[in-house]
RNA sequence: GACCCCAUCGUCUAGCCUGGUCAGGACACAAGCUUUUCAAGCUUGCAGCGCGGGUUCAAAUCCCGCUGGGGUCGCCA
C-alpha cells in the first residue's frame, strides 16, 4: 500500500497539515507500505520556495520521513495529456483555453476507512474545470491523475475535502483509472469551536518549534486528537504508536486543540529526554540570549538543566526560569523587594553570608547544614529564611530546592548577591 | 440556502461494531499533603452519554426524527 501527504506551498505547514500527514506517515509505517510527499504547487501565483522549505523543514522535523518526492509543477505536461485524452473521448469539452469536464447524472458511492460509506449525487455538480486558461491543472484533476499514476492505495485526508471526493471519482471513473480507498481525518478546531486559525493562536509548526516544544511531544499531543493508543495510556513515543495504529480507531467528530494539554504532553517528554540531548536543544538558546560564550562548562550547564528538567514545558521556560545561573546580576521586582527584604531578612542575609564564608567546600550538604544551624540560632522557622534568600538570589519566588540553586550559583556569588540584598 | 459529515465530563478521549460491568483515563479546575516555594510530585474531589420517539426484559451502545455543531459549494488547494 501507499499513501501521500500532498501539502501546497502557500503557506507554512499548517498544525492540522502536520496532523495528517502525521496520521498518513503511521498508517505507511503500520501497513508496511511507503509515504509520498507531493507538493501540490500548480497555483504558480501563490506557491513560493520560502514555504516549501519550511514545510520540508517542518516535516523532517517532526520526524516524518518520506520515501518518495514530487512536485506538481514539473508534471503539467503529464496533466495536458491526460487532459487531450478526455477531450479525443468527448467526456470533457473546451472552453476557450479551459478544459472541462461534461459531469455525467449518477450516484457516487465513495468508501470511506473511517466513516464507511458515503453517497452522493452528481446532480447538485457542475461541470468541472480541469485544465485552467493558463495551461495549468485543477487541482481536482492534478490530485487525481497523480494519485492513480503514483498507485497511491489510500487517500487519507482532512475531512474538508470529503465534497471533493465524488467530483474527483467522476474523473478517476472518465479516465478509467483505479478508484483509492479514502479516509477522512476530522478537522481540528479552536477553542471558540470554530476553524483553528492564527486568531486562536499560532498555528505553523514551525511556530510552535520557535516556541520550545519538543517535535516528540508535538507529534504525541497530534495523534491524540482523534485517536488513542488505548488502555488509558497517552504518553506514548512515535514508534510505538505505529504498533498500536489503527485507521478503523480514528475518530468521526472534529476536536478541539487545547495548547493546555499540549504543554502538558510536552513537558512530559522533556522529562524523558535524556539530560544530553536536552542539554543539546538548550544550549543554542543560552547563546542566543547572551547566557553562554562559545566556550562554556557543559557539565555545570548540564546540572543546571538537571534540576529543572520536569518541571518546565517548553524549552523556553528554562531560559526565563534559570536565567539567574547565567546572569552576573539578577533584577529583584519592587514588590518583591518590600515584601520579602524586610529589616530582620537583610540582618539575616549578612549572618548567612557571614557563615556561608566560612565554608571551605560549598556543597547541597554543607550549605544546608550550614543554613539550618544559623536558623537553629536564631530560633526561627526555615521557610522564614528560606524565601527571602531564594529571591536574593534568584530574583524569583518559586524555582527548585534552595540548596540545590546556592550549589549552582555558587559560593562568590551567593555571597556577593546576599550582601548586595542586605543593602538594598 | 443546497449537499455532505458529526454528536460521551469545560477540553481530549475509552466504552458503541458483537445492548446487561457504579460510564474508565487524561488536561484544566478545586481542596489537601509535601512544612523549601510551585510552575514539580502525591492524594482526593468536581464534572458527561444533546433532546424526543421507537426496538428490547434491558439502550451511551441498535433504528427514526429533532436540535445543535462542522465542512463544501472557485479556472485556491
Amino acid at each position: 500500500m501507499k499513501v501521500r501527504f500532498a501539502p501546497s506551498p502557500t503557506g507554512y505547514l499548517h498544525i492540522g497539515g502536520a496532523r495528517t500527514a502525521l496520521f498518513n506517515w503511521m498508517y505507511a509505517k503500520s501497513q508496511k507500505g511507503s509515504f509520498v510527499l507531493r507538493i501540490e504547487d500548480t497555483d504558480l501565483e501563490r506557491s513560493k520556495k520560502e514555504f516549501l522549505d519550511e514545510i520540508l523543514e517542518s516535516i523532517q522535523w517532526l520526524g516524518l520521513s518520506f520515501d518518495e518526492i514530487y512536485k506538481q509543477s514539473e508534471r503539467f505536461d503529464i496533466y495536458r495529456k491526460y487532459a487531450d485524452q478526455l477531450l479525443k473521448e468527448e467526456k470533457a469539452y473546451r472552453e476557450g483555453e479551459a478544459v472541462i469536464l461534461k459531469m455525467p447524472q449518477k450516484e457516487i458511492k465513495i468508501y470511506d476507512l473511517i466513516r464507511d460509506e458515503i453517497v452522493f449525487d452528481t446532480a447538485v455538480l457542475k461541470d468541472q474545470v480541469l485544465m485552467k486558461s493558463d495551461g495549468s491543472p485543477t487541482y481536482s484533476f492534478a490530485c487525481v491523475v497523480d494519485d492513480a499514476l503514483m498507485e497511491i492505495s489510500h487517500v487519507i485526508r482532512g475531512e474538508d475535502h470529503i465534497s471533493n471526493t465524488p467530483k474527483q471519482v467522476v474523473i478517476y471513473e472518465a479516465l478509467g483509472f483505479k478508484i483509492p480507498k479514502f479516509a477522512h481525518l476530522p478537522l481540528i478546531m479552536g477553542e471558540d469551536g470554530g476553524r483553528l486559525s492564527k486568531r486562536t493562536g499560532a498555528v505553523a509548526v514551525s511556530d510552535y518549534k520557535k516556541m520550545g516544544f519538543v517535535p516528540e511531544g508535538i507529534v504525541n499531543y497530534l495523534m491524540l486528537l482523534g485517536w488513542s493508543p488505548g488502555a488509558n495510556q497517552e504518553i506514548i513515543n512515535l514508534k510505538k504508536a505505529v504498533e498500536k495504529f489503527s485507521i478503523k480507531k480514528i475518530n468521526k467528530a472534529s476536536a478541539v486543540f487545547s495548547i493546555e494539554k499540549l504543554k502538558w504532553v510536552n513537558t512530559q517528554h522533556i522529562r524523558q529526554m535524556d539530560l544530553e540531548k536536552l542539554t543539546d536543544l538548550i544550549v543554542p538558546l543560552l547563546k542566543e540570549k547572551g547566557y553562554l560564550e562559545a566556550e562554556f562548562d557543559r557539565k555545570k550547564v548540564e546540572s543546571i538543566v538537571n534540576l529543572f528538567k520536569g518541571r518546565i514545558s517548553i524549552l523556553e521556560d528554562f531560559v526565563d526560569w534559570a536565567d539567574f545561573a547565567f546572569l552576573k546580576e539578577i533584577d529583584v521586582s519592587d514588590g518583591d523587594k518590600e515584601k520579602f527584604f524586610t529589616d530582620d531578612a537583610k540582618k539575616r542575609f549578612k549572618l548567612l553570608a557571614d557563615s556561608f564564608e566560612k565554608l571551605e567546600v560549598f556543597d547541597i550538604k554543607l550549605c544546608e547544614e550550614s543554613f539550618r544551624g544559623l536558623v537553629d540560632e536564631l530560633k526561627i522557622k526555615a521557610a522564614d529564611l528560606v524565601h527571602p534568600v531564594r529571591v536574593a538570589l534568584t530574583g524569583k519566588t518559586i524555582g527548585p530546592g534552595l540548596f540545590e540553586t546556592m550549589a549552582i550559583v555558587g559560593k562568590e556569588n551567593t555571597i556577593k548577591r546576599l550582601r548586595r540584598a542586605a543593602n538594598l
